[in-house]
DNA sequence: GTAGGGATACACT
DNA sequence: GTGTATCCCTACT
């Protein structure tokens, strides 16, 4: 099993640096056995107390605690009352740093998940971040989970297809929407925000060398 | 464009 | 302790 999903190391490096290497990556939740999952399109970067837009940027409250605390834990808020939002704590205990889960490609499971979001699109089940919880099935319960430990992981193994990552503004946010620290998997059906022609691809999204993403910081 | 809905944070008593 | 503005959204018209 060891090697199979992402270790506790993996999550305590820079935000950025995380949520750009979980791009392509699977995400699992085993429940009674099975496993729902999906690859990971779409995520946003927030860099706590050096970003306007992080919950945690006025310091710890009781909601974001979780942010300050070991990396590789599951940070889950309700937002306008109704969508969880799935972030993963990153950086070293004290920083607190975490990355929204935004949309993901439904790779296992899908039955599962059409049972919770209706009979639609494959590539819709799980495009948006209320629509990732709602297609795993996960909400407040699951605050805090481990996913070095627990039922929800990340696979370790490389993407098979890389394909190309863009970054690019952040959506759905009134502050800091100047920072490129959304990353998404270039040409994915399943990548949120309006539907342009050319598939969902932010138009202001550039293609990421890894110099690049350094230079984002 | 906008209704819908509840937790949260913070300013006030 | 209470009031209320705000919120990292979705689904519908």
């Amino acid at each position: 099993m060891r090697g199979r999903r992402l270790s506790r190391d993996f999550f305590a490096r820079h935000v950025l640096d995380v949520a750009r290497e979980l791009i392509g990556r699977r995400l699992v939740f085993e429940r009674r056995g099975r496993e729902v999952a999906g690859r990971i399109v779409e995520v946003e970067a927030y860099r706590g107390p050096h970003d306007p837009a992080s919950h945690a940027f006025r310091g710890p409250t009781e909601r974001s605690a979780i942010m300050f605390g070991p990396p590789g834990h599951t940070y889950v808020y309700l937002s306008y009352g109704m969508h969880h939002c799935l972030n993963v704590v990153t950086e070293p205990e004290g920083e607190a740093a975490a990355v929204l889960i935004r949309a993901l490609e439904p790779t296992d499971g899908i039955a599962s998940m059409r049972r919770r979001r209706g009979n639609m699109a494959v590539e819709r089940l799980a495009r948006g971040p209320g629509c990732v919880t709602r297609a795993l099935g996960l909400d407040l319960r699951h605050n805090g989970l481990d996913l070095a430990s627990g039922p929800l992981w990340i696979d370790a193994r490389p993407a098979c297809a890389p394909g190309r990552t863009l970054s690019g503004p952040r959506i759905g946010i009134r502050a800091a929407v100047d920072r490129p620290w959304r990353f998404v998997l270039e040409g994915s059906p399943a990548v949120s925000g309006p539907r342009r022609r050319t598939g969902g691809m932010p138009p202001e999204g550039r293609a990421l060398a890894s110099r690049a993403a350094r230079d984002l910081r």
